[in-house]
DNA sequence: GTGAAAGCGCTAACAC
DNA sequence: GTGTTAGCGCTTTCAC
């Protein structure tokens, strides 16, 4: 049980704390895991050395031993997004009390980077991937990645927030036609019948399936499709929402209602209506996805979709530890939106 | 050269690779290195059962032998602010060219989750710590948090984003002076005498400097400084604005041009000019700080200072890995901001 | 240019 | 309970 002055560059381990309070490394590694008893004594003593140098177990090291890394990879379309923000940050939270590490990575748009992303979580050998964003949006998921993921799956679990068809991963997921329900349910209860419905794109699986419940809602609530009132060439951003309501209105086709297929193409949606001098909601209803801050910060501020974020983020995470450990899961479970009303929406124009 | 058969849970390792091509573990690591000259022959046989089978060498094990892990870990306030996902993003992009790996980690604006996260990432052995928000843009140092980062400092290198006063982290800021001299002389181009700094707290560096500047800059354009006009207590969010201006207006104190903190401060103040009948820019200008992509958004888009998140990340990417390398680094950079003029401000109605 | 061998710091049987 | 031993998968001298 000597004080041992250690050099500035070496690193202290175990076994310098072993040394000093005369016991084992094994024993100073029990006490550090929790996985065995150890005489509250010798316990006692190597807890004291470990606070006392601020002993700080190499993480490598020890998943390198345990092949576990504690550490779940993520791969986002992009963080700048509000949507990914809000979904991470829940993630980082929920894995963190779980013990977890949480390590991001950003494909900003580059398929290609997808897969490359993929090669370069293998390495770090996360003990598991979630992917939120990029291909696993697509409507038709590509074959190309599907292989890709196959392969990678005997090696390392995955779950994602759309799908990949062809492949075992688990999902948790939105469930988009709950939210169109809520949407039209709000916009109908409000006297609207003349609905809009801009942005996004066909071949993302969450516009389409938006797309498909707007239709059939359509005429549950017996109102007349009208395919004018149907925008989605333009994509997610506030230009996608700007450019198409401006096309409406320079074809006449003037909705009482618009369902945005985000906050940002809201956005672009409530400029357009503002430049023809309508005002919202009282000419105009505007409603939205997501429920990012860009949805409190608007003026109006927008009605919107919202996920609980927080739930969210724990579902992927308690979803992903449970295929980490091995236990059920279930193969797709479904996020619960709600509808947060604020000013953008109300009773349609007469 | 025998072609294995591999079970599929025992994952390949470089030991596999090398009976296969009939050459030693040291040669597959070479080729996989680089490090050392390996005869042609030899290295297209590795790099053929590599690609063979999709192999990835454990960057556990490789950051274990040769004490690098490639990895810089970084400390944010919150990825949720705009700010920090493009700086991060940015980071994330610079650090991936040079060959590194960005490992994120928010402290959510709990200071005692810094310290906490300054072990975590001891832990996992980053290279280097890179701290944004939080306790580097304290005006006054936390001693206790100098304390502990010094006691990093001996292990791991930081560089951060503020000022870490008593301890010897290389700084990568913007140059605040600078932001509110590009402010003040647009606004003072415009005709504005009656401009108000409304946002932010001044025990925040940024903070304080920008409006020492600004009553500095009052000085040099002969213009009175007004205290009336100067609002900091009620932080960064949309509200401060929003409540900061009403309260300008309730007072009677009305300004040509505000200086918002941020774009989100902006965005209430906005809100509370309209709302009180004023038109942008017409009545009052408003600009703002950061040039997220809120400024963009709004209506009018906001005339804010940008500081060019792609250099501002690569700067801080590249000192930090200077700094890894053992290389010649200034103790101190600047970030130099630029004026992006939108539709927010105008000229001064007499 | 290449292989053998040691070691990075930890965990996990395995004995005692 | 606790120490001994053998890895985890890689890099890196050090010989040859």
């Amino acid at each position: 049980m000597v004080d041992l002055k250690q050099s500035d560059s070496k690193p202290i381990t175990i076994y310098d704390i072993a040394r000093e309070a005369g016991v084992s490394a094994s024993t100073v590694s029990r006490v550090l895991t929790c996985n065995a008893n150890v005489r509250s004594e010798k316990k006692e003593r190597v807890l004291r050395l470990i606070e006392k140098y601020d002993f700080k177990p190499n993480a490598l090291a020890r998943s390198l031993a345990d092949a576990k890394s504690k550490t779940i990879g993520i791969i986002a379309a992009d963080v700048r997004n509000p949507y990914y923000a809000e979904l991470f940050a829940a993630c980082e939270i929920a894995a963190s009390e779980r013990g977890y590490t949480v390590l991001l990575c950003n494909s900003f748009g580059e398929t290609r980077q997808e897969e490359i992303l993929l090669g370069k979580l293998e390495e770090q050998r996360v003990d598991a991937i979630i992917q939120m964003g990029g291909r696993v949006d697509d409507l038709v998921t590509s074959v190309e990645y599907v292989e890709k993921v196959n392969q990678l799956l005997n090696k390392i679990p995955m779950v994602v927030t759309g799908k990949l068809d062809g492949t075992s991963c688990c999902r948790v997921t939105i469930d988009a036609m709950k939210t169109m329900d809520l949407l039209m349910e709000h916009l109908v209860s409000l006297n609207h019948t003349k609905i809009a419905l801009i942005g996004g794109r066909l071949d993302v699986t969450s516009t389409f399936e938006k797309q498909q419940r707007y239709k059939q809602l359509l005429a549950k609530y017996k109102i007349d499709l009208r395919p004018e009132f149907i925008a989605n060439e333009d994509g997610y951003g506030y230009k996608a929402g700007y450019d198409s309501m401006n096309k409406m209105f320079e074809k006449g086709n003037i909705p009482t209602a618009v369902i945005a297929i985000n906050d940002f193409s809201a956005v672009g949606i409530i400029k357009s209506i503002g430049e023809h001098n309508l005002k919202i909601p009282q000419d105009i209803s505007v409603v939205s996805y997501d429920n990012t801050y860009i949805a409190e910060l608007m003026m109006p501020r927008l009605t919107s979709i919202d996920y609980n974020y927080e739930i969210f983020g724990k579902m992927l995470i308690d979803t992903t530890i449970a295929v980490i450990e091995g236990n059920e899961v279930a193969r797709l479970q479904m996020v619960s939106p709600t509808l947060v009303v604020r000013d953008s929406s109300g009773v349609a124009k007469t």
